[in-house]
DNA sequence: CAGCATGAAATGATTTATCATCAAAATAGT
DNA sequence: ACTATTTTGATGATAAATCATTTCATGCTG
């Protein structure tokens, strides 16, 4: 079985890691996402429940679309769906009329624990021969370029 | 300014690391493919021409969606807005006429220099502080990663 | 060689994601 | 106090991506 990272050898480091950063990223959300099916939710929905429960209720819209990495028309629509399904509630923030903070039901916490077991069960098979160390290692060159790509983004 | 990096640090760094990559992810493909819409392709359609240019012409559509990591469908939709402005042609393979072979047209080849001096340049403004033995280890690690991938993907 | 399974590309239906725009509410500036 | 601008969430139009199904060529097996 081949895969990507056997070919593109001949391209200089900096010129292929784009690429093969990219592709890999693609594969890892579909083989997670394809694994969460079973929990009922499928594909991204369950993304913004995660950070949800991670960063603690009563997040307005926007910082929740911040928080998820998605646009904020984008997530609009997501939460239709999970309030469609019980498993969020948007409340008006009485102070600023215009806002709505979200909130986990019940329903909802119950949901992300088992989403929670399965993605760790399942990155954690993912990650089985990579050391503590060399994971923090990549997490840390991805937050050193993090700046250049918020700055780009804000830039337009 | 604060980005997911900051926040997330309270969860265990094998919990986080699917998140925060992801994260990262999403917003590399954003900004990279806002930068390239200045080279008149939109979004994902410079993709299949990059890894043909890669790879060599005269790959069937099934060998490239598998190099750019698209399910087939896709691809020829793909091909369809390439082939209908000139970048790119389908030859029918004469020895097994079910396959088609994809080759860039002289249009496409000007229109992937530029592409990849674009992409390059953006790059490695990204990468700016970024060592080259850094950039080794992590393809290294996702390199030691993919074959999970490959095999929950093939286990479906 | 006939018939059936397999395989490549194409097509239809559906889900995500974005951008542009809109309505309602809040804030700023005069 | 009053208009003008900004901000939040919602909606319409559109692009990408996937899965399921179709079409047609190939291969295999009895």
């Amino acid at each position: 079985m081949i895969n990507h990272f056997m070919l593109l050898k001949d391209l200089p480091l900096r010129d292929r890691f784009g690429l093969q950063f990219s592709l890999f990223a693609r594969q890892w959300r579909r083989v997670i996402y394809k694994r969460l099916e079973v929990s009922g939710l499928t594909d991204a929905t369950w993304s913004p429940l995660v950070h949800l429960a991670a960063h603690g209720d009563g997040v307005t819209q926007k910082e929740l679309a911040a928080l998820v990495g998605i646009d904020g028309s984008t997530l609009v629509r997501l939460l239709d769906i999970l309030a469609g399904k019980d498993l969020i509630e948007r409340r008006t923030d009485e102070t600023d009329r215009r806002a709505k903070k979200i909130y986990l039901t019940e329903k909802g916490r119950t949901a992300v624990r088992d989403i929670r077991i399965e993605l760790n069960r399942t990155e954690s098979e993912f990650l089985a021969g990579i050391s503590d160390q060399e994971l923090a290692l990549v997490l840390d060159v991805l937050a050193r370029i993090a700046p250049h790509l918020d700055q780009a983004e804000r830039a337009l």
